[in-house]
DNA sequence: ATTGAAAATGATAATCGTTTTCATTTAGCG
DNA sequence: CGCTAAATGAAAACGATTATCATTTTCAAT
């Protein structure tokens, strides 16, 4: 890891290494807070602008990106060979992956269309979960006034 | 319009009803200063937050609904009948709409593999347009230091 | 037409996530 | 070692979005 980052003009410090392997330990969908929380586990003086930094640079260098869904926490999803997209299901919040390996196929073959070359797919579907499927009446008599 | 908002248990107002008129005029894809800035050209006593929440509803009303890519610009897109997706263009950030009807009930019949019931599909591509396709090198290089 | 309750408005302040700044410390090459 | 570029941590700055609140307006019932 340390060769990998200086190979792209990066340096290793305790801090990152730290930081690095929380993220990795902690797995899918992480957020900031997530993270810095986990870190601060291990060292109490890691700055919540270091851990921020250094989740941008999981991403820079490719370790990871950034999933957006409803809500508006950004999450940093480690990169997997295997493309996926996320389910999130609008009662219980959870996020659950899906393999969308054809459908990338298909979305590619179908840009090209459009001339268009594709980097980056990002596929997410709201709805609801297995659990919360029955209580999916009410979508727009929540808040009425004023907000 | 007036009456379909009222049997929702919303008022009809002057500015609602400019502001509703804009963002259909305007079309796709519209963030919330351009609706500010389009509807102030008619009635510069408009304040910010009516745009704002006038957009809201309009998407709570289920004719609009949130794109969001990359860049940290919420748009606004009008509800069609046809489901698209997005192509976005990370060079010159134009943001082209995409017919995604079958790759949608692929999508809706994966779903049922995970138990999962859809309620709304948001597909953003991210890659290079036509014009931008040459330059689609340095990803990695850019800003380096701090940030 | 008048009225009264509920909702909308507009200005402003508050909040939240993210980014920048800057003085200080550190990594790592020569 | 010693030097330079990069990294850190604390704090402030920033921009987008939301909440607050006093005032005004809508609209249904009279």
């Amino acid at each position: 890891m340390k060769e990998f980052l200086r190979t792209k003009g990066f340096k290793m410090t305790p801090q990152r290494e730290l930081i690095f392997r929380s993220f990795f330990e902690l797995g899918r969908h992480v957020s900031v807070d997530e993270l810095y929380d986990k870190v601060r586990l291990q060292d109490n003086t890691v700055g919540y602008s270091t851990v921020w930094r250094n989740l941008k640079l999981i991403c820079r260098v490719g370790l990871a990106e950034v999933v957006n869904i409803g809500d508006s926490i950004t999450r940093y999803d480690r990169v997997t060979n295997i493309p996926h997209g996320h389910l999130y299901c609008l009662k219980c919040k959870e996020l659950i992956e899906f393999n969308v390996e054809q459908i990338v196929g298909m979305l590619a073959h179908k840009t090209s269309d459009y001339n268009f070359t594709p980097e980056n797919f990002k596929i997410e579907i709201q709805g609801y979960c297995e659990n919360c499927r029955e209580s999916e009446v009410e979508v727009v008599e929540e808040t009425k006034s004023d907000a």
